[in-house]
DNA sequence: AACAGTAATGAGAATGATTATCATCTTATT
DNA sequence: AATAAGATGATAATCATTCTCATTACTGTT
């Protein structure tokens, strides 16, 4: 009903897609979450209002959804894949190895550089991210 | 026999790990390899040495030698991760959605300012990287 | 509001990368 | 050479993700 929402099923349709329960399930749960779910803990948080959506659309929805750039997709080392949606501003993460947790860092003086480099090179950018696995110092 | 190869033995000694045959042909593939290949491609190229070796052997190496610091993995979105000698200046890839290709690209002042913002956070990294998916600009 | 066409879904099977098991073989040490 | 511990090869198991297919739900049109 918010204003997000609708702006969510105008781009679902920009893309061609259809406006789906599930998607709209599974997209405003990734705009209320506050951390970087994987695909089955974002099936329990969609199960809590839609206790019928499947694995496989959770999945499909999040590839769509990533390829109609709305969201991004974290690939880590020795864990599923998360997701979040995409932010207005581009930031990195930092995974603690102990924890696990994930905080984000932004800095916009790397991504000018970063942009710069590839531009040099001849490519654009179609995704990107840096993943910094790093321990608290004692 | 080259000197590299002498270092690597010790290297695997000081980790406390055995100087094993598979251990030694995973290794100098890898230090011969100008590219970033994966688990079954390193088993094709161990083959050509030693046709013994098997796939399982090659998957615990490569955790056993990026647990000792002496390779890194490179977790991709879509693929089989990827290994390659940890470099002696870090660097960072780009792969060309188009072809699959990886480039290395690599900017001290990125390096710098990524080290500062999670010193400043007070973490310490284990290790890091950035993948920049891109395509050429035509 | 009902209809038709087609995309999306749910359930579960299949796939593919990676890890685990276990009997056998190597390495390192005495 | 004998020993003990670790590593390996073969293969089964696991787990994340994708696929299949029958059924359902969107969407544009009557
Ligand atoms: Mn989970
Ligand atoms: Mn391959
Ligand atoms: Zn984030
Ligand atoms: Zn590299």
């Amino acid at each position: 009903m918010c204003a997000e929402v609708t702006e969510f099923a105008r781009a679902l349709k920009d893309a061609g897609l259809r406006v789906t329960q599930q998607r709209m399930t599974v997209m405003s749960i990734l705009m209320d979450a506050q951390d970087h779910p994987n695909a089955d803990e974002l099936l329990s948080r969609t199960r809590a209002v839609d206790d019928s959506i499947s694995l496989a659309t959770v999945y499909r929805t999040l590839s769509v959804l990533e390829e109609a750039g709305l969201i991004q997709k974290l690939a880590l080392e020795n864990e599923p894949a998360r997701y979040e949606i995409t932010p207005t501003a581009e930031h990195d993460h930092i995974v603690d190895v102990e924890t696990g947790e994930v905080i984000e860092i932004s800095n916009e003086e790397i991504n000018r550089l970063r942009r710069a480099m590839v531009e040099e090179l001849g490519y654009e950018i179609v995704s990107q991210h840096t993943l910094i696995r790093a321990r608290k110092v004692k």
